[in-house]
DNA sequence: GGAATTCCCGACAGAACCTGTCGTAAATTC
DNA sequence: GAATTTACGACAGGTTCTGTCGGGAATTCC
């Protein structure tokens, strides 16, 4: 075919799909001389598609990453893909750091096939995705701006209001910011307790960064941090019990919660770090396992209360009034 | 500039971006004669570009979507949206709809902009998602299958383990499958029982799709079924109970857990479903509120039985055994 | 119903480009 | 050092591109 547009195009295409290839294959492919082919080479350089080139036995052409995108040649399963993935952006919280999804989506929009097009909406019918009744919003503007300290290893300051109400301003050296169980997490290097903190991003108020810089430790791994430390963070209380409990069995009930488990006399040692000690203790509770409290002493109290409480609730129906109309 | 390539691929990118514009714009923008515009426009249908055109007063040219996808012109930040996109999609589970993801992860790797590619990286690295460590894996298989069963409206049969480790094998006609709380969910109306259920699709096994189709309710939502649905979902027992604490700090507190709250009787009304009783009566303990069962009768067994586990568990703690090396 | 506006297209002349071929250079690998 | 590949200029012959001109068809608005 006599085409120069279509031909170079698919010059593109290839070089797009493939991690490269050589001059007489273009040649062969495109039914036209080698000579041409580099000519097409060099029109696609001019429309400043960077294209690299290597001489010598195994000699080839490949792409490589430029200032600007060249026109994108995709296979429907791949712009099926790409559409599919703008959407749980938004659910994951992500689509604070791409404000174009929406335009992304209007042009795909405009340009996918009729059946691609339909495929899409079908499984966003019947494949339908719920975050959960507990995800938190979290001010994008504060989240943005959190990852740009980090990414500019800048520290911040804060307010900050914990979980049992306490006001505090904060100094952080920020190190990573984390989407987890359905909230936002920044995690850092306190500069006033000279400690590692983790802290609730939809707590957080009146922020800045500071133009004091600071080395972010190279390799940190957030989820790796989250993982080891999650079970005691922020704990007013450190719990230590022992069940009457086989350590597979509490492996299962416990770790989704939070809880480290070891094997121990026979049972499982449970330990933890708790805000508040009744939803732990009602948990336990719930096992009807034998337990033992070895601390807090406060966790004895409050299952003291729970016994209390639990008897009164098991008592007959008592009438508090007729019922209204 | 003399060069048609370059200028058919602009009179492209112009249309992808836009609704719709006319020869005489695309002519001003690309400085040629508004006949040269028309011969580009008939350049692009040759490479089987769909273009719609009308004529008359506000006349102008339109993609519309095609056969086949036409080369893609977008912006950085187009493609920067695309290709964050693709990651969250392995993690709400949807990548099993588009195997093309790794495909289409490499080949924007090889196209994108150094200085974007970072920018992917950078939200990557500071950016961390994690799903939640309650996250059931569900048959990727079977979750496709089940998609292409409800698209199609055929019906459906697998065996079923329901939570109290029951067997059976159901005849189901499919309408949704559901992502929530880190599980899928398959909701269909079960011949059997005649009636609508929900079953989890990491307890579905020997999954065969019938011949025979049915007709799948035109506005059915499965958002607002589970919303409405959840708290009665395949329960064993009924709840009712009555505690002490207004109705805006019930909400807080229970809606997450899928509890019908009510204010009555200048308390609450809490009503749910539920397969076991333990882990509600532990939840309603945690709260140190009044509490009044009014069925089932189970639970004030119930609490009876929580009440004697957490005064064993008041108790000083007991040695079980020395405490080995 | 007619004017104005837009897409649509063929024909023409002049200008410009495309392609295969040939020869030579440079770089790389074996 | 041979073989292999990219790289490129020069040439001849063929082909395409562009602006211009004129006319047709369809649509909207007054």
């Amino acid at each position: 075919m006599y085409d120069p547009v279509m031909r170079v195009l698919t010059v593109l295409e290839i070089l797009q799909a493939r991690d490269f290839v050589s001059g007489a294959e273009l040649a062969e492919r495109l039914e036209v001389d080698l000579r041409t082919v580099q000519r097409y080479i060099v029109r696609l350089k001019d429309l400043n598609i960077p294209i690299d080139s290597s001489r010598g036995v195994g000699g080839a052409y490949r792409l490589k990453p430029g200032f600007r995108l060249p026109p994108l040649l995709l296979t429907n399963e791949e712009a099926f893909a790409l559409s599919l993935g703008l959407r749980p952006l938004r659910q994951v919280g992500l689509s604070a750091f791409a404000p174009a999804t929406e335009g992304t989506l209007a042009k795909l929009g405009r340009v996918l096939p009729s059946a691609l097009h339909e495929s899409v909406r079908t499984v966003e019918e019947v494949v339908a995705i719920e975050p959960g009744p507990w995800v938190v919003s979290t001010s994008v503007d504060c989240l943005i701006k959190a990852a740009s300290a980090i990414r500019a290893a800048h520290r911040i300051r804060f307010g900050y209001q914990s979980h049992d109400g306490a006001a505090s301003r904060r100094h952080i050296e920020p190190y990573a910011v984390l989407h987890f169980d359905g909230r936002w997490y920044l995690i850092g290097h306190c500069l006033s307790r000279c400690a590692m903190r983790t802290f609730r991003l939809d707590r957080v108020t009146d922020f800045e960064v500071s133009k004091a810089t600071f080395r972010r430790p190279a390799d940190f791994d957030a989820r790796r941090y989250m993982q080891e430390r999650m079970p005691f963070v922020q704990s007013d209380y450190q719990i230590d019990v022992w069940i009457d409990m086989p350590i597979e069995e509490a492996e299962r009930n416990f770790a989704p919660w939070r809880i480290v488990t070891e094997p121990q006399d026979g049972g499982t040692r449970l330990r933890c770090g708790r805000d508040r000690l009744e939803m732990f203790a009602a948990l336990l509770l719930s096992t009807g396992k034998q337990i033992v409290v070895r601390s807090p002493p406060e966790l004895r109290k409050t299952f003291k209360q729970l016994a209390k409480a639990a008897k009164q609730a098991s008592r007959p129906e008592q009438r508090i009034s007729k019922r209204p109309l």
